[in-house]
RNA sequence: GGGCGAUUAGCUCAGUUGGUAGAGCGCCUCGUUUACACCGAGGAUGUCGGGGGUUCGAGUCCCUCAUCGCCCACCA
């Protein structure tokens, strides 16, 4: 597809724009990847979005993130992969579907788990649909031929293969223990999903009276209902006041059940009366407390979080009527000494917005031990995986010292569904506690095992739970490319390169990508990992669904378009990891900082518009490559800072400075290209074929194709847009897959763009004593510049022509002779007197006070710099370098001041 | 209780190994000159959170305090 060719509108529209060129990458594969295309990887999984809606601010920024990176990399011709897909999400899913059933007065129960499993697929679909299409406006260069979904066929196949060879590695075991429990969602969840949230609550404190009659303890508790399962006491073993006790029992109030007084470690005697109730069920601490000291666990909550059988009287309560119940009942029976207000905090179910329970169960345990420490390894010895920033090692590495055994069964239903095989004919048609099982790949295979251990005739019914999502997305990084298969894609894309993430999980889920990948794979699954930071609203308030506060990327996308967001996100992003915030405003739906970015592409359009009016129709190839020996200084000038930006923006993108490396693009192209380059350029394109014209021609063509190539990472759809009108290659070739420039150090010439710097320097202040001197802009008038300098006079005649146009002067003298022309004003640039000859009748307290503005200054500097080359600890300390620059900018205040002195006395 | 981050112009933020503070937006003045008013030219604005230290020199390094934010662990 060749871009639209009618003449070029002066505002670019990027609605059509966008969403054409998102079209043809999708339609011409420009992102397939090809393992054997040769070339160094560079592979990048998409952390995969949950299917539970849709996509929000910081997946934008995250894509961004990766976008930028992968094509970079692929124009810097890498074998690139960027693999897109999607997150099952368990228990997100259950709770959004859930909640529907709940608007219809339905149960998950209620519709039956194949009903259930239907509508999940889809809600799946939906969503899916929803996010791809999100991601395809956000432009960014997936291969969506490799697209993967952590409960397609294939991923499924790596899940049951990992369970399996966990189990058989002794790394996977099932058993009875205290899990955190979520009654909304009625399954056993994760450490990492439990979120403590500090409330106002009550201390209550109970008094348990000794069997033998001889007293009582004082214990104190904030779950009192939890007292119904007590099964003993606990006291530190070192405190005086209660050595004597250890040994005696109480007898437990209400329940009236006698639990004996134990010592232990874990009491803190300084912690109100130093007596503890163990309630070795509903409580992390008390169970192991009552390991310690085998006492029995009696558990007193049923799934929903209703008081079961065990809890007597309170049975079928709901755990907070319960409470309040039980309170009632210990004031009434003298066992409640007091009630303290207290502040706590009390752990929730990410998920489900409830408490979360301790409660006893029966789950499926991954063993952390010997995966932590392979991965440990490899952080220690290899340094890998590499965090950038790197202060995120530390916090990856205490997680992995401190990890606890991973509970992976659920109480759900959409998921992978646990490969495991009760045989239910050994155990009465039931699953018990002693029902035999096998872990098998199929029902087949376990069938197969079955037989071959209990006999022809067994019964087997696959256990009912699912595995935690993070099982499975744990294996992303190499299921997605083919594992457990020894796939071309997987030898040749694996280990990945960069994983892009928020720090927020890291321990959710990078560090199950390397505990996984270090033992299926015996390496970590990426080189590096970049954290950047998360996306905050206008009030710097974190983007949260609670909260209500999300910006739609859509919204800003149709207004200024995919580029200006893009861009937008990633120059905010300066100075890795840090936090965003997004200037938006919701009454008008607008954003200040996207509509700079929405103006910058509009600069590039326009820029390119005069260039490209300006070529005669030819392209950037029939010009060729601008000669050195024809350019003039402007010429050479942009060059070389076309150069070094080029340098620039390399550097910064090879070390994740990417909004350095924009902001640098910014002010080459809005400030060294537009500003300067091509208002100086504008007098050579009028006449008609000649050296100069030719020689600007292929310089304007030569650094704006160089310009689209280095911004299109970043903004790559009006990059594409504007390179096809440029280059008219048509549509069998895209600028997303031409080489990135690399840079040429020969065109580097920091002389000359010091020498160009003071003929800026001229010109900006011409400007400004005419603005000074209320000389209206567009009347061109003669100016005097005076200099001793032989050098400075050489840089001025070089300059000449781009003074006379840029300052507005139609007679301008370069001399070193001194004028003493009475009505002047004045300004100096180096040792340059810049004069403007003033007729007529003029302020000349203005002129006076425009000097002795600039005087002061130079005044100013000279105390500051004598007083610094004055100090000997200066003069012999400092670095050579620092003191002949101070040296310089003194000699030159000096006769700065001189000069302007001299001015005064004219006046 | 432990750890991390932040504090710079009215606002949002940059500031590389210490060499004397910058950008965007906003504001003021002027302007339609052969891309662009989603523009151009010029201008104003900062005891770099407080205090102390190291140094010839500190926004930058060290200590300390304050405020804000985040993470982790939590004593019943």
């Amino acid at each position: 597809m060749t871009a639209n060719q009618s003449p070029l509108p002066t505002q670019y529209d990027p609605t059509v724009t966008e969403a054409r060129w998102q079209e043809y990458w999708h339609n011409h594969e420009v992102f397939k990847a090809d393992p054997n295309r040769g070339g160094e990887p560079y592979c990048v999984v998409i952390p995969p979005p949950n299917v539970t809606g849709s996509l929000h601010m910081g997946h934008a920024f995250e894509e961004t993130l990766i976008d930028v990176l992968v094509r970079y990399h692929r124009m810097r011709g890498f074998n690139t992969l960027w693999l897109p897909g999607t997150d099952h999400a368990s228990i997100a899913v259950h709770a959004v579907l859930e909640k529907q059933l709940r608007a219809e007065g339905k149960t998950r129960q209620d519709l039956g788990r194949e009903a259930f499993l239907r509508r999940a697929w889809e809600w799946k679909a939906t969503s899916e649909g929803t996010i791809t299409g999100q991601l395809r406006r956000l432009g960014v260069s997936v291969d969506w031929s490799r697209e993967r979904f952590t409960l397609d066929e294939g991923l499924s196949e790596a899940v049951v293969t990992a369970f399996n060879q966990l189990y058989e590695n002794g790394l996977i075991y099932r058993g009875n223990y205290l899990v955190n429990w979520c009654p909304a969602t009625q399954s056993a969840i994760a450490d990492q999903e439990v979120e403590n949230q500090e409330e106002a609550g009550h201390l209550w404190h109970l008094r348990y009276l000794l069997t033998d009659g001889s007293g009582f303890v004082e214990v104190a508790t904030t779950r009192p209902e939890t007292m119904l399962g007590d099964t003993g006491v606990a006291v530190n073993p070192q405190d005086t006041r209660y050595q004597d006790l250890v040994g005696k029992t109480l007898t437990l109030p209400l329940m009236g059940r006698e639990i004996p007084i134990v010592a232990d470690e874990a009491v803190d005697p300084e912690f109100g009366t130093g007596c503890v109730k163990v309630t070795p069920a509903h409580d992390f601490n008390d169970f192991e407390i009552g390991q310690r000291h085998h006492l029995p666990l009696i558990n007193i909550l049923n799934k929903d979080g209703s008081l079961n059988e065990n809890a007597g009287e309170f049975q079928g309560q709901d755990r907070f009527v319960a409470r309040q119940n039980v309170v009632q009942q210990l004031d009434k029976e003298g066992v409640l000494v007091r009630v303290e207000d207290y502040h706590h905090s009390v752990p929730y179910s990410d998920r489900g917005k409830v408490p979360v329970e301790p409660l006893l169960s029966t789950q499926w345990f991954v063993k952390i031990r010997p995966l932590a420490d392979k991965a440990l390894g490899f952080l220690d010895q290899q340094h890998s995986p590499e965090f950038v920033p790197q202060r995120w090692t530390k916090v990856y590495r205490d997680w992995l010292v401190n990890l606890k055994d991973w509970c992976i069964s659920r109480q759900l239903w959409w998921g992978h569904q646990i490969p495991a095989w009760y045989v239910v004919s050994e155990t009465g048609n039931e699953i018990t506690e002693n029902t035999p099982f096998l872990v098998a790949h199929s029902l087949e295979q376990a069938q197969e095992k079955a037989r071959a251990k209990f006999g022809p005739k067994v019964e087997l019914v696959q256990d009912p739970d699912v595995l935690d999502t993070w099982f499975s997305s744990g294996l992303w990084p190499f299921s997605t490319l083919g594992w457990p298969e020894e796939t071309q894609d997987l030898n040749c894309y694996y280990p990945t390169t960069t994983l892009v993430t928020g720090f927020d999980i890291i321990f959710f889920w990078v560090v199950r990508m390397c505990l996984m990948a270090g033992h299926f794979t015996d390496q970590m699954p990426f080189e590096t990992v970049y954290i950047h930071g998360l996306v905050r609203d206008e009030n710097n308030k974190k983007m949260s669904k609670s909260a209500n506060n999300g910006i739609d990327p859509l919204i800003l996308i149709e207004k200024y378009g995919t580029d200006a967001l893009r861009y937008t996100l990633i120059r905010e992003v300066a100075g890795a990891g840090q936090d965003i915030r997004l200037e938006y405003n919701r009454q008008t739906d607008e954003s200040a900082s996207v509509e700079a970015s929405r103006n910058f592409t509009n600069k590039l359009w326009n820029a390119s518009r005069f260039v490209m009016l300006n070529l005669a129709g030819k392209t950037p190839e029939d010009l060729g490559q601008p000669q050195l020996a024809g350019l003039e200084l402007a010429d050479q000038w942009i060059l070389s800072r076309f150069h070094q930006v080029v340098q620039q923006t390399s550097d910064n993108i090879d070390n994740y400075g990417l909004g350095e490396a924009a902001k640098g693009l910014y002010e080459f192209i809005w400030g060294d290209f537009c500003d300067w380059y091509i208002e100086l350029v504008k007098s050579r394109l009028q006449g008609d074929q000649n050296p100069a014209r030719l020689a600007a021609q292929a310089t304007l063509a030569y650094v704006l194709e160089g310009i689209l190539k280095l911004l299109h990472p970043f903004m790559p759809h009006v990059t594409e847009e504007i390179w096809h009108t440029l280059t008219q290659v048509g549509e069998n070739q895209s600028l997303a897959v031409q080489a990135y420039p690399i840079a040429n150090p020969d065109l580097i010439n920091p002389d000359l763009e010091e020498q160009f710097e003071q003929v800026i320097g001229i010109i900006r202040t011409l400007r400004n004593l005419r603005s000074e001197a209320g000389i209206k802009p567009g009347e061109r008038i003669q100016a005097v510049l005076q200099t001793q300098s032989e050098s400075e006079q050489h840089t001025l005649q070089a300059g000449e022509s781009y003074i006379q146009t840029l300052g507005r002067i139609n007679s301008l003298t370069v001399t070193a002779k001194e004028t003493q022309l009475k009505q002047t004003i004045v300004g100096v640039v180096g040792t340059v007197q810049v004069l403007i000859p003033l007729e007529g009748v003029v302020d000349v307290a203005a002129l006076r006070a425009k000097i002795q503005k600039d005087l002061g200054k130079a005044e100013a500097d000279i105390k500051s710099l004598s007083g610094r080359l004055s100090n000997p600890g200066f003069v012999d300390k400092a670095p050579p370098a620092v003191v002949q620059g101070a040296r310089n900018a003194l000699t030159e205040a000096q006769k700065q001041a001189e000069i302007l002195r001299s001015r005064l006395e004219c006046l």
